[in-house]
DNA sequence: GGGAAAAGGTCAGATG
DNA sequence: CATCTGACCTTTTCCC
């Protein structure tokens, strides 16, 4: 139905970019995108009825020029997913470099027509689509949604127009043992679920984000006997009650996890996780040092160099000449050091002037160490994975007896490598500067062939976005894919960290900075997410709202120049090593354990480092001091990250949030946010 | 202020 | 013939 399209010339090249929704020659920029006249009215006349739209076509509808039937809602999705938008509208005259962009782009398709349908294909499928096809489900047809690629990504559904979304489904398939695997619409049988861990459903559990939608989780519990997972939702018309509960009900019954959101608390601290999957029988927690540097002192003032090293029994008071020196507040860490080492007795006093000395503490798990051996610690050379066996029979830990432990600090350093190459490397690779750079530059590349011929794909407005969702299914800016991606490398994260130091009761963001940070390139605007996936400047400031896109754009400048100040550090992978021991032995926790022995063991660990620092440097205490400034500087930087997650609302488009491991340990983060964040867009 | 470009309106034509 | 499309036109906006 309609009006016959013009015919054009195809030897006739436009002076303008072809229309980005349906390939037709453009008529000029329309709401924020280059598009046709017929896709402009279209646009146009669906901002006042689009809420009527329907598809009957299972979602499948092309759009094309040319076509004499089309569904409107694919179209009108297509519309929002090239970033038409109200809001986009821009009157007036071509600026010179507008016009002169155009021009340039009009040059670019034509000369890469050929080349950038191989390369965007082969980066797609190598950098921005790393999940690939879904498996299909019986009696289902599959239908394409418009990703964030502009590519159509297959999601299912079944005969009766219900969705499975498989997509949202997969969980670390990665991963050895993962904690749930979702395997053909099964959870893999664990002896914790054979146990009924997690596997019973209690409306009385449920987590406090979905209390309001207790209603429609019972209705999914009702329908899901056993884990839930075959139960699919059918689509309700009613377009308000679809824009309200059920894109909570859809993302709840679309996730994996949704049967381990009725955990209980005391089942959340208890995760299989903790119990049955870490090796690392040693280490515990935890204290962190860290020196705390006066910037602002001059350089010819002098301080002080304290320390209230093991609770308040230490006591050093040490004349600095420049603080700014590194050299000199290196000599003298070094001079606390001696004297400390040297000094049985150790008294407290506090000065912020300078410098504060928090212990290093590690906490001894005797529970994990079964095989008593005649040595206190030792490497078994049999076991890939690292063994250190503990005097089991020594109940009676004392500083002495950690102090004979950590005595041979390359044994200690060699246990710590052999756990991260154990833990870290499998799940975070190791990669050569080289190939850092080549990967960064194929992702900024792709990205650009990418903006080139879809245009910015901006976020759709939320609530626009759970409309079509619920309605469709689509994901149609791909929030979902890039938090649950995120959220699901979080855990991968979190459990080689939990590989490499046994019992850590919360996250420690400084850590995975210590892991990725040579991944970081200031000058390019690049990093390796959580995801692990690369990304650039536009991909990390798409997710918070407009808003926030200023104190986001500021937040990673810092972050991109912090990780760059690492760089400068040179540090060698042991070193790298022994500070991620001392990160996750970080003291400021909630629960503090076994606080004067493990603030002894993070001593050790502590002159580890500056064991392995006087192997390469003549005056080691220079580069441990600005190691501890990092150290210090990682912490803010957390902070502005967790800031920047929260932001991006995770909780409410990433299923994986409703991991009890996830919830544990992000809870405080991604579960207490106020209604004022919620109440934006819904 | 002229002119370029986009928004919005109109209506001939296509289609079921 | 009702409905819808899309080419074309007018109005508005704003760059130069």
């Amino acid at each position: 139905m309609g009006r016959k399209r013009k015919q054009v010339d195809p030897g006739v090249a436009s002076n303008l970019p072809p229309c980005r929704v349906c390939g037709a020659p453009g008529s000029g920029l329309h709401y924020g995108v280059n598009t046709c006249e017929a896709c402009k009215g279209f646009f146009h006349r669906s901002l006042k009825i689009w809420t009527q739209y329907k598809c009957d076509m299972t979602g499948q509808c092309p759009v094309e020029p040319g076509r004499s039937k089309l569904c409107h809602l694919c179209r009108y999705n297509r519309c929002l997913a090239v970033g038409m938008a109200k809001e986009a509208i821009k009157t007036g005259r071509y600026t010179s470099t507008k016009r002169t962009k155009d021009i340039l782009e009009i040059r670019q398709l034509q000369e890469k027509q050929t080349l950038s349908a191989v390369s965007l294909d082969r980066h797609i499928s190598e950098h921005l689509s790393p999940t690939g096809t879904f498996s299909t489900i019986d009696n289902e047809q599959s239908f394409s949604s418009v990703s964030q690629t502009g590519m159509f990504t297959p999601v299912s559904r079944n005969t009766s127009g219900q969705f499975s979304l498989e997509s949202m489904l997969k969980f670390n398939p990665e991963l050895s043992e993962p904690l749930i695997h979702h395997d053909q619409l099964r959870l893999k049988e664990t002896p914790s679920l054979r146990e009924g861990r997690f596997v019973e459903a209690n409306t009385d559990k449920i987590p406090h984000d979905c209390a309001t939608n207790n209603q429609i989780q019972k209705t999914h519990l009702d329908s899901s006997p056993g884990h839930g997972l075959e139960s699919l939702l059918s689509l309700e018309e009613d377009t308000e009650l679809l824009q309200g509960q059920q894109l909570q009900q859809q993302l709840l019954s679309s996730s994996s996890l949704t049967p381990l959101s009725m955990t209980s608390p005391e089942e959340i601290t208890s995760l299989p996780i903790l119990e049955e999957e870490v090796s690392m029988p040693l280490i515990a927690c935890s204290s962190i040092a860290s020196v705390s540097l006066s910037s602002n002192t001059s350089p010819s003032s002098t301080g002080q160099l304290s320390g209230n090293m093991l609770e308040g029994t230490a006591s050093m008071s040490i004349s600095l000449c420049s603080p700014r020196s590194h050299e000199s507040l290196s000599d003298a860490y070094g001079m606390y050091t001696t004297t400390l080492l040297q000094s049985p007795s150790r008294t407290s006093t506090t000065s912020p002037k300078l410098a504060t000395m928090s212990p290093v503490c590690l906490a001894v798990a005797p529970s994990v160490a079964p095989s008593a051996t005649s040595s206190l610690l030792q490497i078994d050379p049999q076991d890939s994975e690292f063994v250190i066996a503990i005097d089991s029979c020594s109940t009676d830990w004392s500083i002495d007896s950690v102090s004979k432990i950590y005595k041979d600090k390359d044994l200690i350093i060699r246990t710590l490598i052999a756990a991260d190459e154990s833990s870290l490397i499998p799940v975070f690779g190791q990669m050569t500067d080289e190939e850092i750079l080549q990967q960064q530059l194929e992702h900024l590349e792709a990205c650009r062939l990418k903006r080139e011929m879809f245009g910015p794909l901006t976020k759709l407005p939320d609530h626009e976005y759970d409309y079509i969702f619920v309605t469709t299914g689509l994901d149609t800016d791909d929030r979902q894919k890039l938090l649950n991606d995120m959220g699901e490398c979080l855990e991968k994260m979190i459990r080689a960290m939990v590989k490499f130091c046994k019992a850590i009761p919360d996250s420690r963001q400084e850590f995975y900075i210590f892991i990725t940070y040579k991944c970081v390139d200031y000058e390019k605007k690049i990093l390796r997410g959580f995801d692990l996936q690369w990304k650039c400047e536009n991909e990390l400031l798409k997710l918070p709202s407009a808003a926030d896109a200023r104190i986001h754009a500021e937040t990673l400048d810092g972050y991109l120049k912090f990780c760059q100040s690492l760089r400068s550090l040179n540090l060698s992978y042991n070193e790298l090593v022994v500070i991620r021991a001392l990160i996750a032995m970080a003291p400021d926790r909630d629960k503090p354990v076994n606080s004067a022995l493990a603030r002894e063991i993070h001593w050790q660990l502590t002159l580890c480092l500056i064991h392995l620092l006087s192997q390469r440097y003549p005056n080691p205490f220079s580069v441990f001091a600005r190691i501890m400034d990092r150290l210090t500087e990682a912490r803010t930087q957390t902070e502005g990250v967790i800031y920047f997650l929260k932001k991006m609302k995770m909780d409410k488009y990433s299923h994986v949030m409703y991991n009890p491991l996830l919830k544990e340990m992000f809870g405080g983060i991604f579960f207490n946010n106020d209604e004022d964040d919620w109440g934006e867009n819904v």
